[in-house]
DNA sequence: CTGAAAGCGCTTACAG
DNA sequence: CTGAAAGCGCTTACAG
């Protein structure tokens, strides 16, 4: 059995309350008597019941994250890197983070719901919003505070962090051009993913500002994952007049896009470009290296962490709203 | 406020206990009240509060799983296949999985510490396990049950999960061998890790039944991700007897060693030869693609979730060492 | 088959 | 500055 707060209030001869008040800092504690509980407390290798602190404090001082139901097989390093930084933060702060996948979306919204009627964490954070999301809805209706990457269409006020890439989709597209591709696709991915809508639109602007005209049939949506990005392609090459030009959605993406490509016989960065977006750590490693606007996915998830710790206790956030713009990175697959 | 069982019990006029009795499937309630009680609890939309139910039973109905900290960089896809699958085993018997990751040893032993000694967890899975592992001394010591992927030499006896290759090393090798590539290198992991001194036994037996002589410095240990892939194929590609074919004790590295080797200007599957060990999924989309040594990462780490689920439950475990083989998938990366 | 009551291990208003 | 006691929401031996 391990040690209970009474095994240490019993060792010293005094009351729970003092073992209590004085492991939780509080100054209704003779300074004294605090040193000898903390010092007793360690030796002894006390550790609260979590349980129990959590069944009389009505807080679970957990986190959930859910790994959205759309990533069929969600092993993209993206949402590593983002588990990543989300850890970091919360661990720092004592809070835990708890992580559940589901295939369907019915699981899906049967584990927010358990999580949030069972009291299991205190606040979500959330990803891959869409334009309508029932997720947004169904936790505003719930009173259980969150965060987000992105901002859903839902007219629900909500902390978030939310990517702004107008300029840098311009730069990145102009740079394209200025190496001689000149037939512009987009590959994308689900069309009521917010991602995807940003995207699609600073694509769009970018195609006019450049005086750059794409046909219907040269923008695709896919899954996001590099076999989507794969598929895509290689319809895309099969067509009577090919791009020479592919921007896509996220990174994944894009490695399938450069692997159709060579199987095309195409020379990457030479005879097509190919570039991604979120600048995951493999891309510098694609062949060739991948053109990308990147974004400090773990930072980013250590920043709604950290959004998110301060709605729960209460604090003022300094700003509901945080723009991350990303870098354009240009490497070998849009011809250096 | 969430419903609670007091607020079922009160609205059906029974009391908590028939509440708590008929919802946990007993039947010692009577056929008609129990379903009473089960469609009156749903509609009501009453989940257990996880804290009560934990604290009274003395059971946190979650899995612990720390990413180790040796991973300096843990976005590697091997640890998200790896959770993928304990999550999906584990969230359909609903149990949850609570994940965290840290960056320095200290913070990692803090942290077993805590989620035993909190019993946030009911049992631990392990990853990466090393010939002398503190972890497993520790959970053994303090009573808690676990599982692993690979088994330590520590003496001590746990259900775990290995994966034995010598025969498909050497199918490896001889594909290798036979495609015109003699001068073999190892690029390994930490010496300490049961992974690797596996993978480099089977390299040596296999070398040896091939007839092959390896010199010492065309061993390599690095921390087994892509960057240092990279820059041991780096040093190996710049020595006065470069090798040609390059054998990785993961994707990972294995993925730097090819990018290595075109800055080299040589072509992979040509003129050197790259394989690597896991058959992560992007092993496919690498250039050329990868051959490798292709084990069910997923799949294992459901198998041993599904072993620690029949531990806590007191129920005799079927086998208490589970061997898995990986599959040999040749690639272009070794010539096709 | 059902109920009233104890207790899991904490935290915290209320007295002193 | 310290203590005795209540209560968080469950589960379960003990009666009936």
């Amino acid at each position: 059995m391990p040690t209970t707060i009474r095994d240490v209030a019993q060792k010293l001869n005094i009351s729970v309350y003092t073992v209590s008040r004085a492991l939780d800092g509080y100054d209704d504690v003779a300074d004294q008597t605090r040193e000898l509980v903390i010092e007793t407390a360690n030796k002894m290798g006390y550790v609260p019941n979590r349980a129990a602190r959590q069944l009389r404090r009505q807080k679970a001082e957990t986190i959930g994250f859910i790994i959205p139901s759309i990533s069929k097989r969600f092993n993209e390093p993206f949402f590593m890197e983002f588990i990543s930084g989300m850890g970091e933060e919360l661990s720092g702060k004592n809070y835990d983070l708890l992580i559940s996948n589901v295939n369907t979306h019915d699981a899906e919204l049967n584990l927010y719901h358990r999580w949030v009627n069972s009291r299991k964490v205190d606040g979500f954070i959330l990803n891959r919003i869409r334009k309508h999301d029932w997720r947004v809805n169904f936790l505003s209706k719930s009173g259980i505070p969150f965060v987000a990457l992105g901002k859903s269409q839902d007219g629900i006020d909500y902390p978030f962090v939310r990517i702004e890439a107008a300029d840098e989709y311009l730069l990145l597209m102009q740079h394209v051009q200025k190496n001689g591709f000149s037939q512009f696709a987009f590959i994308g991915g689900p069309t009521d993913l917010v991602n995807q809508i940003d995207r699609l639109k600073w694509f769009r602007s970018a195609t006019k500002k450049c005086g750059i005209e794409v046909p219907r049939d040269r923008i695709i949506s896919t899954d996001m994952t590099s076999m989507g990005g794969y598929e895509a392609t290689s319809a895309l090459l099969k067509s009577l007049t090919p791009p020479d030009a592919i921007l896509c959605v996220n990174d994944e993406a894009a490695f399938g896009a450069l692997h159709a490509a060579r199987e095309h016989g195409l020379t990457v960065g030479t005879k097509i470009a190919v570039a991604g977006f979120d600048g995951i750590q493999d891309s510098l490693h694609a062949e060739p290296p991948l053109t990308t606007l990147d974004i400090p996915v773990a930072d980013i998830a250590r920043q709604l962490a950290g959004m998110l710790l301060e709605l729960l206790n209460g604090r003022q956030l300094e700003s509901r709203e945080i723009v991350i713009r990303p870098a354009l990175v240009t490497r070998g697959s849009t011809g250096g």
